[in-house]
DNA sequence: TTATTTTACGTGCATAATACACGTAACTGA
DNA sequence: TCAGTTACGTGTATTATGCACGTAAAATAA
């Protein structure tokens, strides 16, 4: 308090706002109306945190059910279970792993392959609707800083654990 | 396909790597690790959806349930229990609305304002560090830029609803 | 090699967050 | 005044999720 200056105060309220932002990205990317929106841009038909999990393993490609669970920061049995239905509607194989018998790698199946399509497409053209006003130049700060900002909050060089 | 071009390429990589970062973001936001590192930073003991919900009452100030829910993607039931819940444990108080009696608005008590301060300085000293090496110009820009997009993708300009 | 420990996965079980449906009170506008 | 809408709370059902446990395979130690 006493050591408070306005240097302080400045930065306080900047990193303030960033976490009002984030915030309210990270509302906006749960709403499940979001995915709805998107879902049925895509033409799809499927539940929400089946989609999510679909798209990540789009993402990570062969991968096996323990890295998927670190990923999406879940345990790994929910993401067994959801693997397992999405393995049932033909849109996710798993195969075993050619180095380790243990894991069975989510690959998509060529169904899986055509729905993340269509939903990437749909994505795509939410994205430059949204970016319709924005110069290119700010465009490509914000990825890269949003990005650098991404990996650096991942990493998040935790108190001591770790 | 056919129609395809270099443009059109090098813009939809960036857009996707903007998705990427956003997933990221969320994963890492949505990390029940995370709450409990920040409370246990700030020497709260608090549920992890409580928690959201006080931060959000603190931002808000004295708000109504219904706003709070649409604010957090949320049904009203749901954030009624849990304001219920933080009202059980004297952080939070509903008061009656001066100009509508059917609204009981949210605000924080003495001790909800305690536990947000802590709250707020455990963040702050956490994103101190996060931005450590950052250069001041870079945090500024992803500040400006991020509430850009954090504002537009709210609004979010539904296909046709809205 | 053999034995021990760790890892990957799946399943039974319990919990808790959440939405939906409904009822009540209050506000709004014709 | 009266019909329609809105805000809120509660009963109920769903379901996503984590934890605990067991099994098989791999890694490591002995």
């Amino acid at each position: 308090m006493s050591t408070e200056n306005v240097q302080n105060t400045r930065k306080d309220a900047l990193l303030r706002d960033l976490h009002g932002a984030l915030v309210e990205i990270t509302v906006a990317m749960n709403r499940p109306q979001r995915d709805e929106e998107l879902l049925e841009e895509a033409g799809v038909s499927l539940d929400k945190a089946l989609f999510k999990l679909l798209v990540a393993v789009e993402r990570l490609g062969p991968v096996s059910i323990v890295e998927l669970a670190e990923r999406m920061g879940l345990d790994h049995s929910t993401v067994s279970r959801q693997i397992g239905k999405l393995e049932s509607l033909g849109l996710v194989a798993r195969q075993p792993s050619e180095t380790d018998r243990r894991v069975r790698e989510a690959v998509l199946t060529q169904a899986g392959r055509a729905t993340t399509d269509k939903i990437d497409k749909a994505r795509q053209r939410m994205a430059r609707e949204l970016f319709e006003t924005w110069e290119d130049k700010d465009v490509v700060t914000l990825v890269r800083l949003m990005s650098r900002f991404a990996e650096a909050f991942r990493e998040h060089p935790r108190s001591g654990s770790r």
